[in-house]
DNA sequence: CTGTTAGCGCCTTCAT
DNA sequence: ATGAAGGCGCTAACAG
């Protein structure tokens, strides 16, 4: 049983010392002779020493910890967030502990207070669907522990947000077809309770306004954005022989129903119609490589969100300084074929 | 400022009692009255006490959490493995650790380091393809930790792996094509280097043994499984003028590509070439809802592990027992449109 | 530069 | 059933 492991103490014996100067020596303070630091790094490595991270922590009171709440973590958009957030956390110093709600705020208040319990030294967090109330985020202020909502914006005042900008991929979907030379666009827009949407349709209307073309509401088809409300959608639009030359697309999952369902009826994609997509699963792109995206930034976002985190972590004044990042989406043309 | 969190002392203080009544009060002792622990828990309720679990966990070396290392958590397969294995860990009252070793030795080695300084009680991996020697896992075995690989095994002597067992998943891919009445069956193979494609292959033989029906190397494609390839492989059957009713691939990225180049040359699917395709991204069966995959349970992988696990942290005289879980893969024959 | 002392917050013998 | 005392491993004053 070598069942101990081997703590400053022991090291300190070996040497004759006392274990305060082994550990001023392994936290590198410059209050210590090179030469005696050289001895107990030597003997630390020879006794396969390793820190008691648990121990340092409690004693300064800090974990280097940070709480990640994401809704599932399969979804794209939020694995490629936490790439960004781990990243940027562990170039810090900072480890990561990643927590799913699944949409449930039974699931998210119990996150909450595990992450406080296990007193990380601050969270990012992208609300789950349910969350309609933030009381038990309270808590979390309460504790003095810095907060930054990502990707999903929670609109009470002094808190910090990292954002797309929603408008503006709209807008720009949209100029990018009337760049084309479209005229009569079509916007598959999705539930207008979700504020993304709204402002996704917001960026359609602002654009062809900017262009001179008279908004019609005949030409905004909502729905969930499934694939097969995608399909009728364009069902729609060819049993009706509506004059349609452009379609922008609130999410990517209609888009490609779209376009398989008017591909079958000899509708030639881009020629005929272009389609423009807010992508959500980066797969799209190799099903249907003439589809163009908007392309949404999670790596950057969780880069962001780290750094303003980290920011208040550091300087505990700004907690209360609500702060808000926004980002941009990325149209992509049409990519050739990527490798994942 | 309010920071000081309130302690078990404090409570002590409050109700003129020691502080070791407190703990064994909120731990829940039976060597506590009802009654003190009731005014005890009230207590701590009214002054918002939380216990401090870095303090705990040092006192009692432990620290309730489990690292999980894999490749990327944005593939599908780790993703539903992860969910089952925080659900099963949560349940059982362990946090998980979450990272990626993105494929990269040195970063899986780092990664070893941190979770053995934050001292994990146990720990799942899936080792990266860069990973060929298994030096850096020695510290962890050195330390006593528990280590338990899934989906891509380890064929040290007396480690625990869960496993998928792929050359049922071929077989049965293979069976369900000849039960349809397939007789000439091509197959799309990965690197051979790979163990899972190595052992689908197998799968694939066996099947046409076991029916009587001839192996033949000509009906084999090797590739890398991008979707090109399997858009090529689909036009050498065409062009070549093969007589083929049915393909199993490997995974369904090539599946799609060939469905793609045999649909649009008229071939009817699946009633002039049945396909079944290894499932890795759940979007395939969205994007083609004809193909009948096999899929890989993520899910039950993880849960698996996580009991393995457990079992060893419990009883660690397991830990060089290596145990070995092989869980089956499922055929669904098409779904039906289901939601994601 | 190094040693002494005193905790961080909790749990767990050992008494009573 | 409760109190007293010590220590998990480390760090941060305060001395010298």
């Amino acid at each position: 049983m070598k069942e101990s492991k081997t703590t400053i103490h022991d090291i300190a014996r070996a040497l004759q010392i006392d274990s305060s100067t082994v550990s001023r020596a392994l936290n590198n303070s410059p209050r210590v002779t090179q030469k005696t630091k050289d001895k107990i790094l030597a003997k630390a490595e020879e006794l396969g020493y390793q820190r008691n991270v648990l121990a340092s922590n409690l004693r300064k009171n800090v974990t280097y910890t940070i709480g990640v709440v994401v809704p599932r973590i399969s979804r794209h958009f939020f694995s490629s967030a936490i790439q960004g957030i781990e990243e940027t956390a562990y170039q810090a110093g900072y480890n990561v502990i990643i927590c799913q709600s699944l949409e449930q705020l039974e699931r998210e208040k119990k996150i909450v207070e595990t992450l406080l319990a296990n007193r990380v030294d601050g969270v990012l967090m992208s609300i789950s669907m349910e969350t309609l109330d933030y009381d038990h985020l309270q808590t979390l202020k309460g504790s003095n522990i810095p907060l930054v909502f990502f990707d999903r914006h929670c609109d009470l005042p002094g808190n910090s947000n990292v954002l797309i900008d929603d408008f503006k991929g709209g807008f720009d979907a949209t100029q990018h077809l009337i760049d084309k030379g479209c005229k009569n666009i079509v916007h598959f827009s999705g539930p207008q309770v979700l504020e993304i949407y709204r402002k996704r349709f917001e960026g359609y209307k602002a654009a062809l306004e900017k262009n001179g073309i008279v908004f019609r509401n005949d030409l905004v088809f909502t729905s969930r954005l499934m694939e097969q409300e995608g399909s009728e959608c364009a069902k729609k639009i060819i049993s009706e022989n509506m004059d349609v030359d452009g379609i922008f697309s609130a999410n990517d999952v209609a888009a490609i129903g779209a376009m398989k369902y008017l591909k079958q009826h000899g509708v030639n994609i881009p020629d005929d119609i272009a389609i423009v997509g807010f992508s959500n699963e980066p797969v799209s792109r190799v099903i249907e490589p003439s589809l163009t995206t908007i392309d949404q930034p999670g790596f950057e976002i969780g880069k962001a969100a780290v750094n303003l985190l980290l920011e208040q972590i550091n300087d505990k004044s700004l907690i209360t300084k609500g702060k808000s990042v926004v980002l941009e989406s990325n149209l992509i043309p049409r990519s050739s074929s990527n490798k994942s």
